[in-house]
DNA sequence: AAGTATACCAACCGCGAGCGC
DNA sequence: GGCGCTCGCGGTTGGTATACT
C-alpha cells in the first residue's frame, strides 16, 4: 500500500485559522523570545497556540519580528524594488533582503498591487511613443527591451540560461546611461545566488 | 443609501531543498 | 540511499476597505 504523501497543510480541525489576535501575537512573541525563531511546530505547541508551525513562522516573519517597517514604501525603495525585480524576477526573499525592514510578502503584495500595473502602463506608453518616433539606424534599445519577456510577466526562472539578456548594467551602474556597457564579464554571476549579490550591490 | 466593483494585504497552500536519522 | 521532518519560498486566495454607480 503506497504511503500517503506528507502534507504540509494545516489540516487539524482544531487548528485556528484566519487573522491573528493580539493575544496570540503576544504568546508567540514570548515563546520566541525564550526559545528563538526555530522549530516552529514546537514553538506553536509551547505557546499554546492552536496554529500550525507554518502559520507561526509567517506571522513572526511578517509582523512580529523586530525592525519591521510597515506601509509607506518610499520612492527610493520603490525604485530599488523595480531594479531588483528586473534583475532577479520574482525572487521576493532576495529582493526583501536588500530592503531593510521589508518582508518578502509585503514586497510581493506591493509589486502585484502597485508596480506590475505601473510597469505595464509605462510599457504601453513606451510602445505608443516609439510607434510615433522615426526608426534610427543603430539606435539603442530602451531599458525595457533588454529585459527578458518572462521577467516582465513575473515568471523569471532561477535557472534561466538566457539570463544574459537581462540588462544588469542598468541596475548596478548607471540606470539611465546612454552609453553601451560591456558587461559580458558579469554574466557568470547571474547564475549565482545571494552571496555574490551581497558583494556586488553596494 | 444601497449595491457593486476594485484595491489592498494578511494568511494559506503546495512544492522543493536541506538535514538528521 | 531512503525516509521523515522542518523550513523557506513564491503563487494564490479570501476578507476587508474604499471607490464608484
Amino acid at each position: 500500500m503506497p504511503k500517503a504523501p506528507i502534507s504540509t497543510k494545516c489540516t487539524r480541525k482544531e487548528v485556528n485559522r484566519g487573522a491573528w489576535t493580539a493575544e496570540e501575537d503576544q504568546k508567540l512573541a514570548q515563546v520566541i523570545e525564550i526559545h528563538g525563531p526555530k522549530r516552529w511546530k514546537s514553538v506553536a505547541a509551547k505557546a499554546g497556540l492552536n496554529r500550525c508551525g507554518k502559520s507561526c513562522r509567517l506571522r513572526w516573519m511578517n509582523y512580529l519580528r523586530p525592525n519591521i517597517k510597515r506601509g509607506n514604501i518610499s520612492d527610493q525603495e520603490e525604485d530599488l524594488i523595480v531594479r531588483l525585480h528586473k534583475l532577479l524576477g520574482n525572487r521576493w526573499s532576495l529582493i526583501a533582503g536588500r530592503l531593510p525592514g521589508r518582508t518578502d510578502n509585503e514586497i510581493k503584495n506591493y509589486w502585484n498591487s502597485h508596480l506590475s500595473k505601473k510597469i505595464k502602463q509605462n510599457e504601453k506608453q513606451n510602445r505608443s511613443s516609439r510607434m510615433q518616433e522615426p526608426v534610427l539606424e543603430n539606435s539603442k534599445v530602451s531599458d525595457m527591451d533588454t529585459v527578458p519577456k518572462e521577467s516582465e510577466e513575473g515568471t523569471f526562472k532561477r535557472d534561466d540560461n538566457d539570463s544574459k539578456s537581462c540588462s544588469i548594467g542598468d541596475i548596478f551602474f548607471n540606470f539611465h546611461s546612454e552609453e553601451p556597457l560591456n558587461l559580458d564579464w558579469m554574466s557568470p554571476f547571474l547564475e549565482m545566488d545571494e552571496t555574490w549579490f551581497n558583494f556586488a550591490y553596494i
